[in-house]
DNA sequence: TTGCTCCTCACGTCACGTGAGGTGGC
DNA sequence: TTGCTCCTCACGTCACGTGAGGTGGC
């Protein structure tokens, strides 16, 4: 099976879809350790892994120096409950932040809005004397 | 009064809350162009105006570039419907990806909870060991 | 003369994108 | 020999942050 198969990094583009350029800059930032076959990368399970790891980390609006910060913390022997602690800590922070920014976020998209709507009967006029009819634009 | 007041760098900055190099910045994109007296910045009324304009512009998520296109457009004497529509349809645009954005930024919050909830009970477990008392964390 | 504010390079940051130029193995 | 895929520099992008080193005017 796939179970323990070594991937190219072209096939972990495709199973991950992102560029090549991605995986060889995660590696640059030692998020990744492929092993070689002379110069081409080969990634096993192990890679596979932390690879989902850290594009859910980037999901959750993490940096990159987060996430290899809890990567290593995984890797290193040592107390279970502190790393999860420590990274229990750090989801809460992301999570406050994320909540903040949906929230600004959804301001501005209230204000955007307001502001289309507002300049909308600017192009009913138009509309109206180009083509003569009521006009209501598409819903 | 303040009317045609023309304003330092660092009234500029505490005005609009933001840092010197930001309106340096801006004025090598050409998004702002204030006088000089000497090698002296000298922010006049429309200077005020067009950062007014920038940084809403950018609330919405709008690149610099289109930001100085559009200021740009209502710069130029022209159609003032085509230039109202310009801008209709790339507000149009950047609402949607807005939106978008939000509802991605929603879902990664409602996992990002989820998963939190669940890693929870392994510290109630831990505080029961170490303090003896039921445990149930801040809300 | 000392301080304060302003200025101009110009390199750093973050997460990659994008060529340029070259190699191995079917 | 031709193609294909992989590789390594290394510069570019975006919106600034951050010194370094220097100037004008009270």
């Amino acid at each position: 099976m796939t179970a323990d198969t070594t991937m190219t990094i072209r096939a972990m583009c495709e199973a991950f879809e992102v560029t090549p350029r991605t995986l060889r800059f995660y590696e640059s930032k030692e998020l990744l350790f492929p092993k070689r076959a002379g110069t081409k990368r080969l990634y096993n399970r192990r890679d596979r892994a932390r690879l989902k790891l850290i594009l859910r980390g980037k999901r959750f609006g993490f940096s990159l120096e987060d996430i290899r910060q809890l990567l290593d913390l995984y890797d290193r022997e040592g107390s279970e409950r502190a790393q999860y602690l420590k990274t229990y800590v750090l989801g809460q922070e992301r999570l406050a932040q994320m909540e903040q920014q949906r929230d600004e976020l959804t301001e501005a998209i209230t204000d955007l809005k307001a502001e289309l709507t507002a300049a909308e009967p600017l192009f009913n006029t138009y509309s109206a004397q180009k083509t003569g009819s009521p006009s209501k634009s598409a819903a």
